[in-house]
DNA sequence: TGACAGGGGGTGT
DNA sequence: ACACCCCCTGTC
């Protein structure tokens, strides 16, 4: 049963498109995708149409100023903007990766000769790794730290509810008739606060989205950022080593977060992060039984090669699923 | 229905 | 190794 406390979001929507780039992920894949902790700003609804709940599974999306519907159909990836946003495709093209070939990319990594692998792959076809703006994925992750995704997402949720600059394309008036409403949604979408803006929130202000311990981090690393204008971009731009070398200069980032950030928010398909279900995965898969995360990430940029993030995700999605209670051997 | 533990996708000391 | 925080979840 899905909590409903917010009014009925009444905003104009495009019609559904087809989506380009010849995603086709089953709804488990959309799924892990989009909600299985890369990324903790998709929420899952259901369409209303006519006063009258639809089966259609939609899913909303918001990064930088842009939010954006998903819908699975028949099989098809569909995709609406907002009626007043004309940037969006460009932006959701990017933001979905539709442009890379992650086929090739999954088919280059070892699971010819790796079984568990080939299991993951098999079991999450299409899985992806998205590639979402870089102070956002940094602010999302320094969340993180021992907590569980609905929680992540929460705090996200309430660090734009209460500081983010709310999303214009969906305030303009709405020329065209309402076509369809979401169910449980906000009517007022807000954009995450920037670093900028982060910078001036003070700690205890912090507090109150839910942040606990993590809102000293957040506000020492907006601090750190602000005083330095240009180290966030240029750090997106250097390559993975020297990337996350300045990255774990941060207050709360360490090697975790740190590979996090650069695998999803900044394309480096060789982050390989550890966190507790991939060191059960490689524990329990592979045999590294008490092996410390530093062990295993050795283990895993050695075993998966360069694109050994992607392969994190694969690992990452089966041991979510399966790695709770009963599991395979 | 409501209270009560237990534990959580990590970092810093 | 342990504190940091405190919300979510399962359970009684």
């Amino acid at each position: 049963m899905t909590r409903i406390e917010n009014s009925i979001a009444i905003s104009s929507w495009s019609d559904w498109q087809p989506l380009v780039g010849n995603w086709q992920p089953s709804p488990a894949t959309l799924a892990e995708t989009l909600d299985g902790g890369q990324s903790f700003r998709w929420q899952r609804s259901m369409e209303i149409v006519g006063g009258v709940p639809s089966p259609r599974e939609i899913w909303t999306g918001t990064w930088a100023d842009q939010v954006a519907h998903l819908c699975l159909h028949d099989g098809l990836l569909e995709w609406r903007p907002s009626v007043t946003n004309h940037s969006a495709a460009p932006a959701l093209t990017r933001y979905l990766a539709l442009d890379t070939d992650w086929a090739a990319l999954t088919d280059a990594l070892p699971w010819r000769s790796d079984a568990h692998l080939a299991r993951c792959v098999a079991a999450f076809p299409g899985l992806r790794i998205l590639s979402q703006p870089f102070g956002e994925t940094l602010l999302g992750f320094l969340c993180s730290a021992t907590k569980q995704i609905v929680q992540i997402k929460q705090m996200c949720a309430l660090l734009a509810e209460r500081h983010g600059a709310p999303l214009q394309t969906l305030l303009a008036p709405r020329s065209p008739p309402v076509l369809s409403n979401v169910e449980g949604l906000p009517a007022l979408v807000r954009r995450l606060p920037t670093w900028e803006q982060l910078a001036t929130i003070p700690e205890k202000d912090l507090r109150l989205c839910q942040l606990g311990f993590r809102a000293r981090f957040i506000a020492a690393t907006a601090r750190f950022i602000a005083e330095r204008p240009g180290w966030l971009e240029e750090t997106e731009r250097l390559p993975y080593a020297a990337a996350k070398a300045r990255l774990v200069e941060l207050p709360g980032v360490g090697e975790k977060v740190a590979d996090c950030v650069l695998l999803f928010g900044a394309g480096q398909l060789e982050a390989f992060p550890v966190d507790t279900w991939v060191l059960k995965s490689l524990a329990r898969r592979y045999g590294l039984t008490g092996w410390k995360p530093a062990q295993v990430a050795h283990f895993g940029r050695t075993h998966f090669g360069p694109l050994a993030g992607l392969a994190q995700q694969y690992l990452f999605a089966w041991e979510r699923k399966h790695g709770g209670r009963l599991a395979a051997p």
